[in-house]
DNA sequence: CTGCATCCCTGGAGATACTG
DNA sequence: CAGTATCTCCAGGGATGCAG
């Protein structure tokens, strides 16, 4: 068994990875197979060369991308999710899921606090 | 069904709440039940104040926790997590287990990485 | 005790230009 | 085509002080 305080920085440490930016977009482009850089920016048409490349990076780092380069020319690199990449694309469906299932209750809940604040606003106004 | 893109945006929703540097300390340490804020903030000893504050703003906003406000002197206030809150944190649990599965795989691959690029480092030093 | 306002500083990330 | 280097900008977040 872990330690309660460093389960924390454990998931902190993965959220560093997963919680940034551009990651789950790579990651789910991934999803469908192995690409090549820039079939991957054309896809995620947002992100910049530079983010792109840190952010492939940083899952190679992790053992979470495979990078394969051809010695050609015009240089050719294919990325792939490694086995373990994959089940964290798993894992992370069941946030996606959540997401989409609670995206409505969020949202009104967002509403509902802004109604309230306005409201609050406007009591201090008149006084 | 939603539209693949649109998914993307709302993941990067829930992981713009989510995946901040306070959110998932704040909803672990609520986990076991209604806290008040001083409480929060000894448990969770590196936090500041104001990001206390602001954290737990986010979460009521979104419908996520709840605060109670006891009108007395010194003033108390209490926050829980929402029902809403609790499946979310049953979600992140799977996260959470990836992580402390995965972890020494991740921080192999990252001595390896780093192994790789001293290699290549010394080659090019060589050189 | 709880919370807001202010100042400040650092790191993440965009734009751009250049190399193999 | 893939990647690096540099500059710049801004939001996140820490420290501090004040208020209800």
């Amino acid at each position: 068994m872990v330690e309660y305080d460093e389960r924390h920085c454990m998931i902190r440490d993965v959220l560093d990875r997963v919680g940034d930016k551009w990651t789950l977009h790579v990651i789910f482009h991934l999803a469908d197979g192995r690409k090549r850089f820039m079939e991957l920016q054309r896809q995620i048409p947002a992100i910049s060369q530079r983010m792109l490349t840190v952010t492939l990076r940083g899952l190679e780092e992790d053992g979470l991308v495979e990078r394969t380069i051809y010695p050609v020319v015009p240089p050719r690199v294919d990325y792939e999710l490694t086995p373990m990449g994959q089940t964290l694309l798993d894992t992370v469906r069941g946030l996606m899921a959540w997401t989409i299932e609670h995206l409505d209750d969020i949202e009104s809940a967002r509403a509902a606090y802004a109604a309230r604040e306005n409201s609050l606003k406007r009591l201090a106004g008149v006084d």
